[in-house]
DNA sequence: GAGTGGTCTAGACCACCGG
DNA sequence: CGGTGGTCTAGACCACTCC
């Protein structure tokens, strides 16, 4: 059974025309805040898109884009000849392009970073063929451990092209990687990652304080920037009992 | 330094505007395909929305759509001001909401099954919790050997509420589940999943033929469908020398 | 048949970028 | 300044689902 709820009036009182904010991003992030906070129940039926967008005096386009945007995020469901309804399921967290630190951050984990090595070297091969640049070109090589509440959750090996071998060791200390870059106004835009496991190799599980061959799980990430020129490439291991990647996937 | 290119003419001719195929995916499945072919280069620009819309006889909003498709699989940048532009990085492959059984398939490996378990049981805690039923509910539980070109790849198990407990063993040795369940009309629409590491545990080191307490990559997944009522939780073991979780992640 | 979302059109104005 | 994508409108017709 559906239910038709009747929405908060007051949820949409606030729509400003005249700044800079897409209508459509002000009406899915009040929709949004209502479904997280329960004032929209799972299962719960919107009104029809035309009827929405009569209330608040705004076009079809426009409500339809806001809805789409809910859905591409798991949070609703449309059905032709149906309706739109809020999904039944467990609430759905996102880890899309976001780093660790910002992922400890908003669950509420104290991040904590060491540097562990700082240098410029010759590029090595794959680093070089990941990067798209000519093998020995000069790069940034950091390696990070990063703990959560004190325990250690992850090494971190990153490597950077010459336009950005200037990040400073305090500052790695202090803040997250993207966090950084994105200050600079260098917005990185697309990513390639691999997800696999393998045994914790050298000083990788004293440092991660497991077993000295125990299973790790391990990402490597490329990430781009808007006009396709790699910024960076990642070799990140983590302690599997500490952290693992959560992800919501909606199908087209 | 971005090039403009002059698109194959032949590209769009046959464009169908009767049939039930919506012309922005006409649009955009033939730029993926040319994309994809190396027919427009990376790093090409595209002409402007407008233009493309004048000569395809279509309107804006329609080629907007088709290019923002491509836009959100990471095949395509635009930059207000500049332009649209093929993305520089390599080919990015797509890992969706695609079973193992396709995943295998597309990349030219014969997958093979055994099923090593089929039986209904009742519940047990966790299981009902991920599907949203009462502990101790019948549900179907099977495990299976999946297999590329002979050599094994993962162990998968999976459970399914009442309303599917007929899945036999002939069809499970013969077809990926999704692709099962796609012609029984189950859609899956969102999926919640999780993806760790741990050691091989009882029969799994020697099932995939590696090392008894060797490390294994883990996924969680429960899958649900339009109405937002959980289709299937499963629990798959990967040998992680053989297979790993790649994605193209776009910021939005 | 009535109601829903899915698609498509033909305009419009704006913000941002480069020369 | 001209060109680009980003947003928004007010319609239209269709396919699908339910009664």
């Amino acid at each position: 059974m559906t239910t038709d709820v009747h929405w908060p009036a007051q949820l949409f009182d606030d729509i400003d025309r005249t700044g800079p904010v897409p209508l459509y991003f002000q009406v899915s992030s009040r929709l949004e805040q209502a479904i997280r906070s329960g004032a929209i129940p799972p299962g719960a039926r919107l009104e029809n898109e035309i009827a929405i967008g009569e209330r608040l005096g705004l076009s079809r386009p426009t409500i339809r884009r806001a809805i789409q945007e809910l859905v591409d995020r798991g949070l609703l469901v449309r059905r032709r000849g149906i309706g739109t309804q809020v999904v039944q399921g467990q609430v759905t967290r996102q880890v899309e392009l976001t780093s660790l630190f910002e992922d400890l951050q908003s669950t509420q984990h104290a991040p904590g970073t060491t540097v562990l090595e700082h240098e410029v070297i010759p590029a090595p091969a794959n680093v070089a063929s990941h990067l798209g640049i000519a093998e020995g070109d000069e790069v940034l090589h950091i390696r990070r451990l990063r703990t959560a509440d004190g325990t250690p959750v992850a090494i971190l090996q990153n490597f950077f092209p010459a336009k950005t071998t200037d990040l400073s060791r305090d500052e790695l200390e202090e803040r997250g990687l993207y966090q950084i870059l994105r200050s600079r106004g260098v917005a990185i835009r697309i990513a390639n990652q691999r997800i696999g496991a393998r045994r914790a190799h050298d000083d990788e599980g004293s440092l991660l304080e497991i077993d000295r061959d125990g299973p790790v799980l391990l990402m490597e990430r490329t990430a781009f920037d808007n006009a396709g020129q790699a910024i960076e490439f990642g070799l990140h291991i983590y302690r599997p009992d500490r952290y693992s990647f959560e992800t919501t996937l909606v199908a087209k």
